[in-house]
DNA sequence: CATGAATGAGGATTCATTCAT
DNA sequence: AATGAATGAATCCTCATTCAT
């Protein structure tokens, strides 16, 4: 008797964990759809239908999962950055000398997004210009793209120590220019329809950034 | 009577004109308050309502100038690029020295920026990164941001035939990569707040870009 | 020049007038048809094309008149309150006798009833039994029946002072008798189909009534 | 072998009663919990899910006892009336004195409301006064309820004919002005939030209902 | 038979567009 | 031609019911 209790037990804790694993599987398939459909259409042109038929649900599971429109919007955000920012970062934290990361950092920027299609340039730009998108966003959507503008700013404040970049630009506007030269790339590439030949962008940029910005 | 009639005639076509040329103005008045309300709030969350009364007019009047909701931002779009490049070609296009029409080029963006608020920013791109905005656009709506694009290329061919720039990048790559320096401020500032310190950083832009590319 | 401005704003005025009493209007006849249709069906089965099709409108009209469900609920009962309040002071209050005010009180109510269908009933119980319908009242609807309730408790206060009236009881408690014998009548009027008998019952309730708590 | 097949038989026999009560039990736990469900949130409110959470099992759950939540409404308010009216009538109709009876009545109702709750108060009006509870209410369900009204005609009738009472009213119109007067007591005590002092209240309505319809 | 997630019909609400004044 | 209220299609969300496990 205590043995089948025991059993049972077990079977039990056992069943909840394989439902939690499918519920987070669920979620991510969700997040996955959004991600997707959000990309393709824009937050309003996106219908929960259009995200459940991408996710091959019903619309009504998605309430199931999240509690509405708007939060399966952030969360996707938050996914997404997390996603790509941890890419980049193992990537490309590691490297000793600041320029070979800046390098790597492009790179791994670059490959990510021409495997992952352009709807993850979304993540680059936190939503746009205008209120509308601002206001669906959390603030703690910022943290994870915070770091990789860290890791960069670190770089730039290295590599002008070394005395191999300009210090009459602080590494904040070093940022900016080189962030610039970056999303304008991808802008372009975006516009040409994603070939595959970003990747190969990475060298011209680093060149250029760094004979525009060398002391 | 035979004078009367002509008196009545030229009365009527003088009176068609003023009604034509009020049309224009009303059609005028709409487009501008278009752009502020879609500047502001995006295309969906800003409602017919809301362009109606930056307007100050009823909501049924805009259907007696413009077809729909779409029609506007199309309209709205054109219009404001067509004002955008015309401002810059003005500015820039009659400078004879290549490097000096760039830094041009480059203040006079800023400064129109900075004087029509960060709603104008919107012309830079046209439309972003999604289908959805894609969708509202009709061709026709590049053919005005084209010639900023000619103008810039026009002048990086010329400074490399003065062996100014480098020239194992065709104009093309030099303008994505100028491009992408000059949005990085756009989007920078517009994320700062449109602060009254656009303009300073023209300068800036102009050095980094020249060194980066300099042969 | 002066004269035709004059005019137009006399007109003006005259047209705002008018609008605002024909949005009076419509207003009422909305809640007039939310009466009928949540008197008929209750909150949850009374849809809101229901109410528009009883009021002769599109469903989205409601919404330029209330804004949500609730609210037209809310209001409903409250104008049905008032109005029937109204009435029966009308009626009553100035009667000096306080048996008779009793007497015509209850007269006054039964045809009010009669009249106005069984769908005032639910304006003599604000809401029922349960936590629902007092959730959709506000604070402030009780304001007009306690009105009534005033009227009958000073009515008893005076006969007890006359002496008519046992004065073990609290007029508090003389009132919950009276409303029961009286609220009963409706019931089973009600469930008998609102046939046009109710107001030949005043005369046995009031009888019983002035019976059962003589002194 | 024989007597095998037999045991066989008879241990299935066992367990298909016993599986019966089970199934018995079930079906009243749900009940029960619809009860408290129903009474406390009304109709709509009182979702599936709340009934199975009260209950202790699961959504889906409930559909293997009951066919719909129309149907569990239903036999809800069939087997609380049931228990009502069994619980008054044990109590009140062996009692040989018929005003004597009408107390004992008066009490028990009171009684069985004050340990009940006020959930069960909706017994005491079938459903109140709309379509919509009377929709959802079989024929069959009156069938209970008017087992207490007929005792109380009965008593009435015997206590006219004993010339306790007047009797140019029928018996009928004796039971309205007698649950009246009860009803209110109920809705006065429900809307004070159920205090433990409603059986107090018994002595009050049947010395005012006595009173007022004494002969 | 219990479970609880999936389903999708149904309903409140929004808003571009129409139209009577 | 201006107005602003009426319209109803479209959409988000709820929840009774079904069904695979």
């Amino acid at each position: 008797m205590a043995e089948t209790t025991k059993k049972k037990r077990r079977t039990r804790r056992v069943r909840e964990t394989i439902r939690e694993e499918t519920r987070a599987a669920y979620r991510e398939a969700i997040l996955e759809a959004a991600a997707k459909t959000f990309g393709r259409l824009g937050f309003h042109d996106a219908k929960m239908t259009d995200i459940a038929a991408e996710a091959g649900v019903a619309a009504g599971t998605l309430y199931n999962y999240f509690a509405s429109k708007d939060e399966i919007f952030a969360l996707m955000l938050e996914r997404g950055q997390e996603y790509f920012v941890e890419t980049v970062q193992a990537a490309a934290a590691a490297e000793p000398d600041p320029a070979q990361r800046i390098l790597v950092f492009l790179r791994t920027v670059f490959s990510f997004l021409e495997q992952n299609g352009p709807l993850f340039a979304i993540y680059l730009r936190q939503g746009g210009l205008n209120e509308w998108s601002r206001q669906r966003l959390r603030e703690s959507d910022n943290h994870h793209i915070r770091r990789n503008v860290e890791l960069l700013k670190a770089a730039f404040a290295e590599a002008q120590e070394r005395g191999q970049l300009r210090d009459d630009l602080s590494t904040e506007e070093l940022r900016e220019l080189f962030t610039g030269l970056m999303d304008a790339q991808v802008f372009a590439w975006v516009s040409r329809g994603c070939p595959p030949d970003l990747v190969a962008k990475a060298e011209v940029v680093f060149d250029v950034f760094l004979n525009g910005v060398r002391r």
